[in-house]
DNA sequence: GTATATGCAAAGCATTTGCATTAAA
DNA sequence: TTTAATGCAAATGCTTTGCATATAC
């Protein structure tokens, strides 16, 4: 079953839908995305110029916080924000340059990177982070 | 085989040992032990008062950058630094209050954390993150 | 003796915050 | 009409940098 839309998505949420939200929403599509806040920013303006860099962070923020889009921590640089958010994925991440693969469940072998989804890189680590609520936080 | 304590493979790499580097080198010991930059900046100072924080900086991206420290990255805080960089093993993080404890490999099994392993934890999630380089980065 | 580590203070970057203004529902 | 989002600019927090001095080997 396809996924519908983002922007569908936090319609049917009934989000509060501005103008500065449907541009930071369009920005964030496609597979394989990976932008970091000033990305979104920078593209954002195309669909709306005056948008501030504070509601860039407030709308992305939100949207890590209702699981719609996730973020994903390059060892290099800034936060990455994926639009994927719903869909369960692994990550491929280059300690030199963070560039950053996704890799699909099914590609993944106890703790094993399939050949086909190595992109070329010579895999040298695996971390498997669990994510999850301790025993005192709600 | 249990692993030299980190001072002693530091020597064994012909490491210039300074004062510095010792007190450093000293606070990163222990098992399940994730210390922030800045603990181990204050920790230092009872080896050594007068160390600076650019030297502990310093000195933890060469440890990290030779692979005898790791670095964790909690989804709430500064980047953490895990003594046990030879040592592979996995992640269990809070993503209320960033409290991080380690997996053992044997713990984790087709993707699935061992209930005796799970801290309390109410898991959520589980991200596999492979490291690397691509094709184009030495 | 010489290469290298240190400390300082300032700069850098990513991100958050407070608050008055504006706009969506 | 009311509640909530926006923009601005300043502040924050973590980390890096440049450079003169000190020090391990």
């Amino acid at each position: 079953m396809p996924v519908a839309p983002l922007i569908e998505r936090l319609e049917a949420r009934r989000w509060r839908i501005t103008p500065q939200r449907r541009a930071v929403a369009e920005t964030l599509v496609g597979e394989h995305v990976h932008l970091s806040a000033d990305e979104v920013f920078s593209r954002a303006r195309t669909g709306f110029p005056d948008i501030s860099r504070a509601t860039v962070y407030n709308t992305l923020n939100e949207l890590v916080a209702m699981g719609e889009v996730g973020e994903v921590r390059s060892p290099t640089g800034p936060v990455l924000y994926d639009p994927n958010g719903t869909d369960r994925h692994h990550h491929l991440v280059c300690t030199g340059c963070g560039t950053l693969f996704d890799v699909r469940p099914e590609g993944v072998d106890a703790l094993h990177l399939a050949p086909g989804q190595r992109h070329g890189f010579r895999v040298e680590d695996v971390e498997v982070v669990f994510r999850g609520r301790c025993g005192t936080c709600p």
